[in-house]
DNA sequence: TAGAGTTATTCTTATATAATAGTCAATCTA
DNA sequence: TAGATTGACTATTATATAAGAATAACTCTA
């Protein structure tokens, strides 16, 4: 093979923890465990292990080990979710309502998920921060990847935690594109607002481990308290 | 000291692409060159250089050597604009207008500046895509790190371009926070948008490769035919 | 000008030592 | 004696050095 071999070592862990065999928050074998397993020096292992660190997919800690990322409502709901109230501190926002309904797909859904499915999830919330209206999100899942969802009422707060303790799937990577935009109805009365409020309109596509597109989402977003925040590098 | 040696290799390199010492788009030593400089070993030095890539203030490629990146005017441009059209392309906007001022610094400028600069350089510029208006923009710049800059007309496109070549000054990451508003005048004619328009307002801090926060910028973006794109990890 | 050979550079692997964290039993103290 | 503290031991990652392999650019020659 031509490719380098800590990337073949990259797939292979990645692969197994899309399959289940390590599973969230277990510990993977020691640097020399894993190089023996592997047929590959310890260094070739390390360069895999601090790679897949630095995408999040595992964590690491002198001393400890080395074991897989598990997301928490915590960390789960804030790594993807970036308002943040001008003091440049994180937004917590409670969840008031939700909506759960099974539909057929559209063209666009199906072009843009993974499998283009026929048949989706389509689940509708409205967050608050500090009793006030914040955003309005629905977000577009296969059926056939997380069936039984609409089952699991009330859903939790970040749906990427239920994706993957109760799925095996691991988001981790996103993409937003966002847009200007006026409020209008029937998401200006969900969020209590007046048509016409200037908001930021979030359109996310949501890949897992294996880089397929597992979700879209729309988010309308209120910066009244808050802005959307951004690292460039 | 008990840093690590590679971080003080790190700090050197940095140090001394500020001082000038590695002029942009020059070659630097080579790993054993540089190992030999610095009193480490091979794999210390690059263990740094490969950190510095990461962190795209050098660019590495098998064969030839490490090179200080070079913020020509078409990577600088993309490097921190993130507008795409719906197809997923760049966009590449025009300047339409340029207007730069010397005024004193408002308190809050002063308290996120480098510095703190008692004066400051005002540049406010009008971009478009296809021949439409895109998004107007309000650059704050401390006066001292930039002597000279209001008799540098025509300023480039790309102001970063003329940071790094003129004054030594590499602009490496910045901080964004976007807010929903709706266009006002001055701003509104100059975009030739009605009053009112649904707009994105970003808010950024540029650092530069000390750290150091060199520029305030405001940019009011219509996303009519683009959207703000932004990659989540 | 085509191609072989040379050189410079990065890439990969190997190995050794240091630092860190956890475990468990022995020891001290009230 | 109960509970806390200490210290020895083990497992793991972090750091540093070194050396060989692979790659790309360059040079010389026919």
């Amino acid at each position: 093979m031509t490719e380098p071999l800590y990337k073949q070592v990259i797939n292979t862990l990645i692969q197994r923890i899309a399959d289940g065999e390590y599973l969230p928050g277990s510990m993977l074998p020691s640097e020399f465990d894993l190089a023996a397993d592997l047929n590959v020096s310890q260094g070739t292992a390390r360069k895999a292990l601090v790679e897949l660190e630095l995408k999040g997919i595992v964590q690491r800690s002198q001393g400890k080990g080395t074991f897989v990322t598990v997301r928490t409502p915590e960390n789960s709901l804030f790594h993807f979710f970036r308002l943040r109230t001008p003091q440049g501190q994180q937004v917590t926002p409670e969840l008031l309502s939700t909506d759960v309904k099974i539909r057929a797909s559209s063209k666009e859904e199906r072009s843009l998920l993974f499998n283009a499915p026929k048949k989706v999830f389509e689940v509708s919330r409205v967050r608050t921060f500090k009793n006030q209206p914040l955003c309005h999100e629905t977000s577009i899942v296969p059926i056939d990847l997380f069936p039984g969802l609409h089952e699991r009422c009330p859903l939790p707060n970040a749906l990427y935690v239920l994706f993957q303790q109760a799925y095996s799937c691991v988001v981790i990577s996103a993409e937003e594109n966002l847009t200007a935009g006026l409020l209008e109805d029937p998401v200006a009365s969900l969020l209590q607002q007046k048509v016409g409020t200037p908001v930021i309109v979030a359109r996310r596509q949501a890949r897992d481990l294996l880089e397929r597109v597992v979700e879209l989402r729309t988010t309308t977003i209120l910066t009244h308290g808050s802005s959307y925040n951004i690292d460039l590098r």
